[in-house]
DNA sequence: CAGGATCCTGAGCGATACTG
DNA sequence: CAGTATCGCTCAGGATCCTG
């Protein structure tokens, strides 16, 4: 107990660091304020074109949904598909198998958020 | 809004909705570069004074921890300790009850950041 | 329809200095 | 030690218009 300081911060650093870098590299990728919301969507429905996906967030612009849709592609989360026998073009938007892995993360922060607005309005603290 | 959006939105996004804004609402709380990275530091460290919390947490200023600090106390993640008995005054964080709710949370962004590191690694897709 | 090009604002964050 | 006060910036995100 009486080790000194420096000791000591490795010691509590360490277990901590592991899991403060981990969910670091986790917030870095899915972070901000769409990119989970996207996945979700294109989780729930299958294949869904870009103007339907925008109607099913609500909120964002087309600009901001280009930029997240690159970057989800990007880090393969997202598939983009083009039908280039059609005029004019249809462009679809598929869910990988790898934005999948990403459910645990979605259901435990889906949950806590739900039981969390009950909270609120339960208790005013 | 028009009518026709309404019905839209209301229709497509019904399974969804419920997932979206409950992430929504999680991510509104504990979302932001610091919020959850603070909570995982407060809860492996029992007690923790302010100096050292800045100094687990790499590259934190004063100025955003302190902000932080009053805002995960205001939602109730943090509990704010004075010690008046001493001079100079020591004040010591510790996390609440509530704040250990987020466990699942964390757990399943810690985990997938972990593995999502490797992937990275393997691959360069 | 599926975006790109531009312009713009503001929140979030960093750095430094200062105080009781 | 435990913060506050200023200042200033970057950049994610918003608004609007444009195009193949």
């Amino acid at each position: 107990m009486k080790n000194t300081e420096v000791l000591e911060e490795r010691i509590t650093a360490q277990g901590c660091t592991e899991h403060l870098s981990a969910v670091e590299d986790a917030i870095y990728v899915i972070g901000g304020k769409w990119k989970l919301k996207i996945i979700i969507v294109l989780q729930e429905n299958g294949n869904i074109r870009f103007n339907e996906l925008q109607r099913n967030i609500p909120g964002i612009s087309a600009r901001v949904l280009s930029n997240e849709l690159k970057d989800l592609e990007l880090n393969g989360f997202v598939k983009r598909v083009v039908h280039a026998e059609q005029t004019p073009v249809v462009v679809e938007y598929i869910s990988t198998d790898y934005s999948r892995t990403l459910q645990p993360v979605i259901m435990a922060l889906s949950n806590w958020g739900k039981t969390h607005k009950r909270n609120i309005r339960e208790d005013a603290f």
